[in-house]
DNA sequence: ATCACAACTTTGATTGGTCAAAGTATAGCG
DNA sequence: CGCTATACTTTGACCAATCAAAGTTGTGAT
């Protein structure tokens, strides 16, 4: 019922809504991360609110209602277990996955994908290490920080990378920076802005504070 | 590049093309198994002409150019890898996979395509006996007669089911009329318009000659 | 040869999603 | 407190895909 654009919408309002909470979600972030024009995203906006799926306040943003965020929940899971298939099952990398998963999303019925659920093994992450969220939409989310206010000197776990560019996924998997994986940080140098890795045995290396901010770590 | 639309039509096209061969597909038919209306047809004709996928004739009808016939058979392709994808792999019964694969191959990228078609072994046929052209779109189309026009007293392969529709499917099944099964025609009554079948040691049944029609024998 | 009617085309309108450009509100600086 | 820069909204336009209804054509039955 809902068409794939409205989908796109509300998925993506989730998500901003999530990850930096301002209460109402500003038009700004909206338009910018869905790539269309901050006309385009105040229209809509108004639309989505007629057909109930959040609330405008002109000026202000947005708040998802109920069966918005339900809806955007579902694309999030839909998303992820379709990321899941495409690595597990057809063996594609990480880093060419999401724009696939982020058209096949839209046409993968709810019977489809219980079932794709099923015969992965109701997996809790995605290839990235996002926690995919429950049939009934809950998201099991692990403690975690940043690289950037992590502890020096302590190991730690790999949890997710938070940027989906291919260019950076690669990157990350040839530094050896995959969920599972245990790292350490020898050392911040706040001058230079970097911050000094070490993972397993393999040489040390160092990351800018913007790189550092996209890996999450946890323990 | 392609809509979905326009994905739907060349393949509607081609397929109607093949199955009754007029030279010249004429829209009625294209109008009515795409479920719009004449006028949509005719608009969307002049406009598959202008991005040069057919050759449009007044009041005659279309041909497909070679790079519409292309990728028309594309998409039969991809129709038909993905039904044998939810079948073989999720377990779908046959008489639900026709509408999920009718959305899903809209969506799926050719690398996507390629990696499931390895996945599930290459297979020449999908759930409904249906041959799987290749990835250079040629069809091996084993030969065929339908119900109506088979020999009486012979034993016959059922090849495939042309019906889509989840209820003659349903029916094909329970009476074990699908593609693989050995199957004789006892006799074929003109005047009642039926034939009487029989399936290895199972009871006998009869079929009206539009049921007939829609399935295909070798052998 | 005529003509009715089925098959087709044209026309004018609608809907969803989008943009560019012009207009407006407001937070926060001076 | 007033003003400006930034964030937002409005307006008017466009495109793809569709429909209903009115108009046209060509075939085949008489
Ligand atoms: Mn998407
Ligand atoms: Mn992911
Ligand atoms: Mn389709
Ligand atoms: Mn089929």
């Amino acid at each position: 019922m809902p068409s794939a654009t409205v989908e796109n919408y509300l998925k993506c309002i989730l998500m901003l809504s999530m990850e930096c909470d301002h209460g109402e979600v500003p038009m700004g972030l909206i338009a910018n991360s869905l790539g269309v024009t901050s006309g385009t995203a105040t229209s809509m906006m108004k639309s989505l609110q007629k057909e109930k799926w959040l609330k405008y306040k002109s000026r202000k943003g947005v708040t998802l209602t109920s069966s918005g965020k339900k809806l955007g929940m579902r694309m999030i899971r839909r998303h992820r277990l379709l990321e899941t298939f495409l690595v597990e099952t057809l063996g594609l990398d990480w880093s060419e996955i999401h724009d696939e998963a982020e058209v096949l999303e839209h046409a993968i019925s709810e019977k489809v994908l219980e079932r794709l659920d099923v015969f992965l093994g109701n997996p809790r992450h995605d290839p990235h290490g996002h926690p995919i969220p429950t049939k009934a939409g809950i998201i099991r989310k692990s403690p975690q920080k940043t690289l950037l206010d992590c502890d020096i000197g302590k190991k730690m776990k790999v949890v997710s990378i938070f940027d989906q560019s291919t260019e950076f996924l690669n990157f990350a998997k040839k530094k050896g920076l995959m969920p599972g994986n245990m790292i350490k940080a020898i050392s911040r140098d706040n001058l230079a802005d970097t911050i000094e890795l070490q993972i397993e045995k393999t040489p040390k290396f160092s990351l800018g504070l913007t790189s550092a901010e996209k890996i999450l770590v946890s323990g």
